[in-house]
DNA sequence: TAGTGTTTTTGACTTAGGTCAAAAGGAACA
DNA sequence: TGTTCCTTTTGACCTAAGTCAAAAACACTA
């Protein structure tokens, strides 16, 4: 899913529209396990991925490490509160794999808002989109058990634990690794 | 805080457009434990509490009913998933004190958004506002423990313990009302 | 292919918070 | 001021999942 793509499954945009708002953005690759925000920095950049993926994390006052979101391709990946609000972000963000990202700053975002309502459309839709999944994943939290968050998981990111760590995985579901480990057994 | 007032601390309007945005709402008082939305329907408005106030629940499979959000003064009331996407809703919604709110329907909501950039840009502040909230608490759920939960909440809506009954917060709080009840005591 | 570091699994034990049932408080009303 | 209904608290017991520590599996590199 490459961004053009993406963005045309959001909304119609004609080419040329399309054009000017792609050039706002830059191709990076990223190589594995690069750290893109530091907990407690001001998010300068969302990240479109498009080959790769990312995942959002933050230190526990023990010094634990916790996943918070994984980012796969065709997702925007960003510490969302900084990255709109311009305030310091709660989380770290690293890629996980070498990725291939399309990078806009907040100046160029906020200058494509006001220019184009569309893009503002679509910036709606896609926090609300966003809205949804947490919402998803607030209730899987909240009331299931370990197993059907497990389950829940694959259906989100089916083939990920082949990509991640297994403790990775477990903080972001909220257990811990061996309790990951025994439901995996079966 | 009335619906303007609202509108204007987020963008500036000027007083025509403010006045042609609101006369799309429709001002109306909600009796307390007035159903607005049933679970499997559609969500046809989205309401702005002005007074009083509202909460989302769903029944779980064993019959409990399980509060999601509760929503008061100045905030955006609906089943965001069902509303926006037009989709059968997870959630109930019911008002659980007597109300004044300001409804606006699905069709003049798009219409607002296609005639008025300004408005758009207001959907998508508003849509990442509550991501944020939604974030915060799945931390909350997520990571902390129901003392800890118990302290976000009397944060996040001080005095609400004196107006909803207690097994409301509980299930919003993932915990038993028993379990609440023993934190409480101190 | 042995050696070293990392990740995952297993085992034994602990604990936060759940469940069930009964008692205690409160509010409304005759 | 007692009766009824509803909400909250208390008590006794239980269980899902956590913790800690050791063993096993895996993955590099020399």
């Amino acid at each position: 899913m490459n961004l053009s793509n993406f963005l045309l499954s959001i909304i119609p945009y004609n080419p040329e529209e399309l054009k000017e708002i792609t050039s706002y953005f830059e191709k990076e690759l990223i190589p594995k396990n690069t750290k893109l925000i530091e907990q407690g920095q001001i998010s300068k950049k969302l990240y479109f991925v498009e080959k790769g993926m990312g995942r959002s994390f933050y230190l526990m006052e023990d010094g634990k490490e916790v996943t918070q979101w994984f980012f796969g391709v065709g997702k925007f990946m960003t510490s969302v509160d900084s990255f709109f609000q311009q305030s310091p972000s709660i989380y770290s963000l690293e890629t996980l794999e070498d990725s291939l990202v399309y990078s806009i700053s907040k100046e160029n975002m906020d200058f494509l808002f006001s220019k184009y309502h569309k893009w503002e459309k679509l910036g709606r839709l896609v926090s609300i989109q966003m809205l949804s999944k947490v919402v998803n994943k607030l209730n899987a939290v909240q009331f299931q058990t370990a197993r059907e968050r497990y389950d829940y998981m694959l259906a989100e990111f089916p083939n990920i634990s082949q990509r991640v760590p297994l403790g990775y995985i477990a903080s972001y579901l909220g257990m811990s690794q061996e309790t990951l480990s025994r439901i995996r057994r079966g």
